[in-house]
DNA sequence: CCGTATTCTTTTGATATCGAAATAATGGAT
DNA sequence: ATCCATTATTTCGATATCAAAAGAATACGG
């Protein structure tokens, strides 16, 4: 836990586990049902909790369930990569108020990535409900703590952007900087699939691949903020030594594609530009063409090498993968799943279930919410709807 | 931090810092230094703290500065693996005092065992101070909360034995169980090197290779206790894949050199009823044998590529090294600090450190010490020294 | 030698949390 | 209908911790 305020822990328990009463709140906190109580009764005041209508029937005077009171506010959410700007608004009990995807041009600069991305929090913006906080998931190296960008190469003129204190000035609320790969693990936190598990692990198969550990219900950093940079895994391979980018990412998949079309193998795919699209490939997939096939079944089996390897020292509870793969579905997951379990010993008797991410592609923008979700506290003042 | 009664955490923190004073305390600990005042006050009369002389000589009121009281206790230590028993016990202040190496008879049985881990107890009791606790860092798997031993192949009949009952009735002690390469990784936590980093991996390479995985501070277990368990890492290899343990433990080391000598190869090893043993491997090794230094380096690069992947899920501040691998000095630890640089991509500016364990073959046992200590809290009672 | 600045420690009153007992609200048994 | 067992919540006195101010002990500069 970060913040250790009382009240803050209350909320998170109920964001993980809502519905509950003032005794399991209690007990999930590990605290005296008097003290439950009587936080319970200020939250409920200010109107951050709310009864919840109570279908229980069992001996014993019954419970008064709470939960979250969704009008109490929004959190807002900012996925920036150097291809697109995402954002989400979400309500107080974390369910999707709206959402807007804004591709990015090339040339754009630093400056005007900015300006969209204002854009894209007043659009997505609900204003029949205050907000609470805002969380950006950024690409490249940034400082956290003062919530300042400081480098990306990907965007023009990305360099020692004060990123935090240009929106908090706008907006008026905190604003939270955050890895944008370690943010799809947060999304899972707080959205997800990660709300019951303590240990679990993220991997984002995007352009790249990198990965977010969660370990006793924290993401971890790291010593130096690059925990879970697994893009440049080695991959011993016949001859020279690759790195798991080169052969499970996107931009793999599509580069062995294109050699495979533009050298004339028989395959459904089709190359435009001498670049075969994600798209074409997909269908191919979902087509069950053979050659894609292949190469999907390359990946997976390299991955799930990495991934048996991860089970090893990490001994997580879920592995999580996070990115447009999920649209091949079980043609990925299978060679996937059975691979990691070839590779893990007998004494592995539980093996990490394997799943895809279910939040589709807003998951970096929710995870950049959850940022802000979990570093929200409440203050005393009451929530002012209109 | 797993006990959070606050003296207990004031006697941890001592431990890994002391001497301070009151107030580096209460800073440390993020607490009132009027609370930190109490509880030192109380540690102090109780007997678990003293005043250390104070050198200092800076403007203000001069501090008094605070020291573990040797005297206030011991803790006893357990290393228990297949071959041999090795007990410590260690003062208060976590300085050893005593030292036992027990061998094993191939052919003892568990009862047999445990009467020699009883007598190892005895043998490093020190009469003149009171025993706080004990821990046991065993193979196998087992129950840590009920501090049953659940199975373990290598001891006849080492199946479902109540050891930390069995031993805390003789010596009515708290009895503690930790994994015994894990307990490697405590040693350094609380005896060696790992007492200044929140986050490092200590590496045990025996017979077979385990880790053991600091992350904030807090030995790492993961979720079914696995953790570190990197011994069956997948070793792609031409053709068949091959495990960690097959290509970088010193068995393998070994049967390497074996299979050298057997088949007439120029080396100053020699082979006693077909194998070589480590004392050979060791010397030729010092002694610059080409084929010797040959096979040790190709366990150097062998680790240090599943270093480098451990330290890009991790970013861990240090990996350190045990086992009697540190008997070969820089010979093995240059190849594998270069093999991890190489495969370290450039981001990571700042390498993890990796050095040598400096507890030597008690390592282990200092470890089960640890465990105890970790686990220790100051009850009311004063402490009766005779 | 004497103030002054500085830092550590202790005192003090306010607040938060706890533990145990009292109270409340229900289902089921008599 | 009434009582009882059961579970949830609230009350209340005890204790732990805090924040701020007072007090103590030193170096240093005049």
């Amino acid at each position: 836990m970060i913040s250790d305020s009382l009240p803050a822990q209350m909320v998170e328990a109920m964001r993980l586990q809502q519905p509950l009463s003032r005794v399991e709140l209690s007990r999930q906190l590990a605290i005296a049902p008097s003290t439950a109580g009587i936080h319970v009764d200020r939250l409920l005041e200010q109107g951050f909790l709310r009864v919840a209508s109570a279908p229980v029937s069992s001996p014993g005077r019954p419970p008064v369930v709470l939960e979250l009171n969704p009008e109490a506010g929004q959190f807002i959410g900012i996925d920036l990569d150097s291809r697109s700007i995402r954002g989400v608004s979400v309500d107080f009990a974390q369910r999707l108020l709206r959402d807007r995807t804004l591709p990015l041009k090339r040339t754009a600069n630093a400056n005007e990535v900015i300006e969209q991305i204002a854009s894209t929090i007043e659009d997505v913006r609900d204003q029949s409900r205050p907000l609470l906080a805002i969380g950006l998931g950024v690409p490249g190296i940034f400082d956290a703590d003062r919530g300042v960008a400081l480098h990306y190469a990907h965007i023009r003129g990305w360099t020692d952007l004060p990123l935090a204190e240009r929106f908090a000035n706008q907006f008026d609320v905190p604003v939270h900087l955050e890895n944008n790969i370690r943010a799809m693990a947060l999304a899972e936190r707080w959205f997800g699939q990660g709300r019951d598990s303590q240990n679990y692990i993220c991997v984002g198969v995007r352009s790249g691949i990198g990965a977010g550990v969660f370990v006793n219900g924290e993401l971890f950093r790291g010593t130096h903020g690059l925990a879970g940079e697994i893009g440049r895994w080695p991959i011993p391979q016949s001859g020279c030594t690759a790195v798991l980018e080169d052969v499970a990412s996107i931009s793999s998949l599509l580069q062995s594609a294109t050699e495979a079309v533009v050298s004339g193998q028989k395959t459904s795919m089709q190359a435009v530009r001498q670049r075969v699209q994600w798209e074409s490939f997909r269908e191919a997939v979902q087509a069950g063409d053979k050659l894609a096939c292949e190469i999907l079944h390359a990946a997976a089996r390299n991955l799930g090498t990495v991934l048996a390897s991860l089970t090893l020292i990490l001994d997580p509870e879920k592995i999580l993968v996070a990115g447009p793969l999920q649209e091949t579905g079980d043609r990925f997951l299978d060679p996937l799943r059975s691979t990691l379990v070839e590779h893990l010993p007998a004494v592995h008797a539980r093996k990490p279930l394997v799943a895809y991410s279910e939040l589709w592609d807003l998951v970096g923008a929710f995870g950049a919410a959850g940022v802000a979700v979990h570093a929200w506290q409440p203050t005393d003042e009451t929530v002012t709807t209109h």
